[in-house]
DNA sequence: TCTGGGGTCCTAGGACCC
DNA sequence: TCTGGGGTCCTAGGACCC
């Protein structure tokens, strides 16, 4: 039996989240903004339409958001990863296997529902299931292998007479649209290989499907040739619908301001290594190695430039959020020079295991022990995030978090911001 | 003034071993 | 004069994704 998959992804997930909850922005041009306001990383149908770029800063444009009256968001991580756990979890009463991509969208495997109900029919049930239940609109492209799948999606979103559902199941409907697809739309072909690809002559989706096999392995790799195989109709990416557990945790930002003391700079390390902790524990892993890095802004060419990174085994793997606290710090006095205006630190954690349960406690130190205690107890109150108890290191001003101007208020996730009707 | 953050996979090349 | 070759492991860097 040939296999079938689904690719279902939210149409403009930040901005539709934003509108659901302001039903006046419905319409209205809105863009959605990365950490510390910086750049524009979402916007609706209507902000498309204006021009305004994926990516593009947004003091670019801030005449264009006074002239157009764009709604614009800080982004709201809480609310949009609220709102994709409804829509992951109604996907997931109505296919068999789900593989939860990303935040706004899922491969779901659809082999051998043909034989009860048809592809088309399945994908218009999903979509009008997600849009009642949420208020989310997604597009599904249904094809036999995942690449194909991502290119029937993107043209399901493309053109609006599809009804945002295209099945691609038939090669004489793969090959009409790999046809007029440019090269650097399809999936796993970022900037530079569409260069590179063009060079060769390789122009659309079906140059690239097309393509000699074994001349793209020799000049690129076993990832593009998969790839061509893919759009040939050979699957060759399985459905992951079992998560691996993760092999590096990193928690970095950028300043809301430059920073140039130890002191400030040892707050956010601290509070980044808190949050990459909790990230652990919630994964119930430890983990052998810590790295921290720090840099100064690039884009001002009359600022001198620093960066550096410094990392560390740990004695015994941990997950202690105060034990990582102390040696992130150690790590960050060793390459903290003063005169530079830094912008940005990080901390990564990795060599990750598998945290010991149960029996290992009895013979663990009672210090230990004492200190595991506390971190379920802090992960408890705080609810598995950062929240109200937190550790002295990670300051309490906290003058060069980050900026969040225009962040609306978590509207699912905290009962003192439940909207009112 | 103002330019995000968090991941994965693959490959080439060096170190080392026999 | 003639100075091997194959294998493994590790790491840094590049490319991609959202």
């Amino acid at each position: 039996m040939s296999e079938i998959f689904a690719l279902v992804d939210c149409n403009n997930f930040y901005a539709s989240c934003e509108s659901l909850f302001q039903p006046k922005l419905r319409n209205r041009p809105i863009v959605v903004l990365s950490n510390n306001d910086g750049c524009v990383v979402a916007r609706s149908k209507e902000a498309k339409q204006l021009g305004i770029k994926m990516g593009v800063p947004v003091h670019q444009i801030k005449d264009m958001i006074r002239q157009h009256r764009i709604a614009v968001f800080s982004s709201n991580y809480a609310l949009y990863g609220d709102m994709s756990q409804r829509v992951m979890s109604i996907l997931e009463q109505m296919a068999p296997q789900v593989e939860v991509y990303s935040i706004d969208e899922a491969f779901l495997s659809l082999t051998g529902i043909e034989s009860y109900q048809s592809l088309n029919d399945f994908g218009v049930a999903v979509r009008e299931r997600v849009q009642q239940w949420t208020g989310i609109t997604v597009c599904v492209g249904i094809a036999p292998t995942k690449t194909l799948a991502k290119l029937a999606n993107h043209a399901a979103k493309a053109y609006p007479a599809t009804g945002g559902v295209v099945d691609l199941s038939q090669r004489e409907r793969q090959e009409r649209l790999l046809s007029i697809t440019p090269i650097d739309e399809v999936w796993g072909v970022g900037r530079r290989l569409s260069v590179r690809l063009r060079e060769l002559g390789i122009e659309s989706a079906l140059g690239l499907a097309e393509y000699d096999l074994k001349s793209l392995r020799q000049r690129f790799s076993v990832v593009l040739e998969r790839t061509a195989r893919e759009l040939r109709g050979e699957s060759c990416l399985a459905l992951e619908d079992v998560t691996e557990p993760k092999q590096q945790i990193v928690c970095s930002r950028s300043f809301s301001k430059r920073v140039e003391s130890l002191d400030e700079l040892r707050e956010s390390v601290a509070s980044y290594t808190a949050r990459a902790a909790e990230k652990l524990r919630a994964e119930q892993q430890v983990c052998k190695m810590l790295s921290v890095t720090l840099r100064t802004g690039f884009f001002n060419p009359t600022e001198p430039i620093y960066s550096n990174s410094a990392v560390t085994p740990l004695a015994t793997p941990t997950n202690d959020s105060s034990q990582l606290i102390a040696e992130a710090t150690r790590l960050l006095r060793g390459i903290w020079r003063p005169g530079y205006r830094y912008a940005k630190a990080g901390v990564m954690l990795s060599e990750l295991s598998p945290q010991e349960q149960g029996q290992a406690d009895l013979f663990c130190a009672p210090e230990q022990a004492r200190r595991k205690q506390l971190m379920q107890t802090i992960d408890q109150i705080n609810g598995g995030k950062h929240g109200k108890v937190f550790i002295a290191a990670q300051g309490v001003q906290q003058e060069w978090s980050m900026k969040r101007r225009y962040l609306s208020p978590a509207y699912t996730t905290r009962w003192n911001e439940v909207p009112l009707v």
